[in-house]
DNA sequence: TTTTTAGCTGTACAATTGTTCAGTGAACCG
DNA sequence: CGGTTCACTGAACAATTGTACAGCTAAAAA
């Protein structure tokens, strides 16, 4: 098959890192699928339609390959809790919400994507590259958090005599967990149920005001 | 390698299932060290000593001991708990907190057997037999985490208008979200702290007394 | 003892793995 | 236009994969 050739031309550097890309999505599809070790550069480039050897010319090794695809799951999500974390629009309050709402619920909390990550965990703590990546995104992203606790309890350190860092480490732990309920005991625990789980956690710590989207 | 010629000779049956678990524990050494993806049968017979058909003549297939093995795991982990959570001679107070030590803490919760998990957790998703399994096992754990909460908070069935069922869930969310911390961030959730968290997690809906072992 | 049984060996096999690389043809550029 | 560049091909590679099975040997039974 060769590359599709559009009406306006598309120049070769556009075209290499078009095919790039698409390397990755299918390889996070497949991992998706069929988990690491249904990951195959054969197949790889059969699901994108070229040939045998594409992964190793773009990605020199496998190795590599997933390492790229690892990294891009991590820049959607980081973009993510950005947009939310960081819009000073919104109330502290409102985006802790909408944070929460949003991590635990459709597009991002879906199987699909959850089965990726999971999927990586499970092979990072052999590798410490992987570590490394988890240890630097991590780390941005607990930061973020806990500025916008700050912000939520304007003036203290601590609450209840423990840091903010303490509780959005917690906080953070508690998301990873319910992601790994839905993935491994799926219908357990539902999207609501989960959304009230962190929030009554919260509420011990800051006053939230109850927000019900519509009453019964 | 002969089969180990010990003084009181050790009947044919013996030897077997003798084997069968050596494969097991083998098996899980591997995926410890290496993850799901370095798994081989090949290996696996290698590091036991024996021959490479060993693996099929005792479980068929490579799926069929990857499962075994699973199961190993989820037995090994579902004695550790009752012997816990149904030991009738201390008090549920006491049984709670012991309980949660025992999870976050080693010998259960260091980063060899958390690894297994998390490698199996990864593939669970693509087989149906695993979810099966962890459906039923994590059933009858959630259940009696529920049932300690009940002899915690005698004669009501909610709590801020929480069931007792869901408080359960949130609080094994909580430990596999703590036990992918200790994995994935190694060291940013100190054991002490994870404990702590559960227990102000906890403390929000029960009555606790803080058990500080030793004061500075 | 002799015969039978069965746990285990180790070779063999087809299939698949990740990787290499000379070749190809279209985009690029002077 | 004509020469160069380069993204991509696809056959070939050795290594490794899971699995099958005839044969061996020591335990069990007769």
């Amino acid at each position: 098959m060769k590359p599709t050739a559009s009406y306006p031309t598309i120049t070769r550097q556009e075209q290499k890192l078009f095919t790039r890309q698409k390397l990755l999505d299918t390889t996070i599809d497949i991992i998706s699928a069929e988990g690491m070790t249904g990951l195959t550069l054969a197949k790889v480039a059969e699901r994108a339609g070229l040939s045998r050897g594409i992964c190793n010319f773009h990605f020199q090794t496998k190795e590599q390959l997933m390492l790229e695809a690892f990294k891009t799951l991590y820049r959607e999500h980081e973009q993510a809790w950005r947009a939310i974390l960081e819009d000073e629009r919104r109330s502290p309050e409102e985006r802790l919400n909408l944070f929460i709402r949003t991590l635990l619920t459709p597009p991002l909390a879906d199987p699909r994507k959850l089965a990726v990550w999971l999927a990586f965990w499970g092979v990072a703590p052999h590798r410490q590259t992987y570590i490394d990546l988890c240890t630097e995104g991590d780390c941005q992203y607990e930061q973020a958090i806990e500025e916008l606790l700050r912000q939520l309890s304007p003036g203290q350190q601590e609450i209840n005599g423990l840091s903010l860092k303490t509780i959005a480490v917690w906080l953070t732990a508690m998301i990873d967990g319910i992601h790994l309920q839905y993935l491994i005991a799926p219908g357990r625990l539902t999207p609501d149920d989960a959304i009230r789980a962190c929030q009554a956690f919260l509420g011990s710590y800051f006053q939230l005001s109850e927000k019900e989207p519509d009453g019964t």
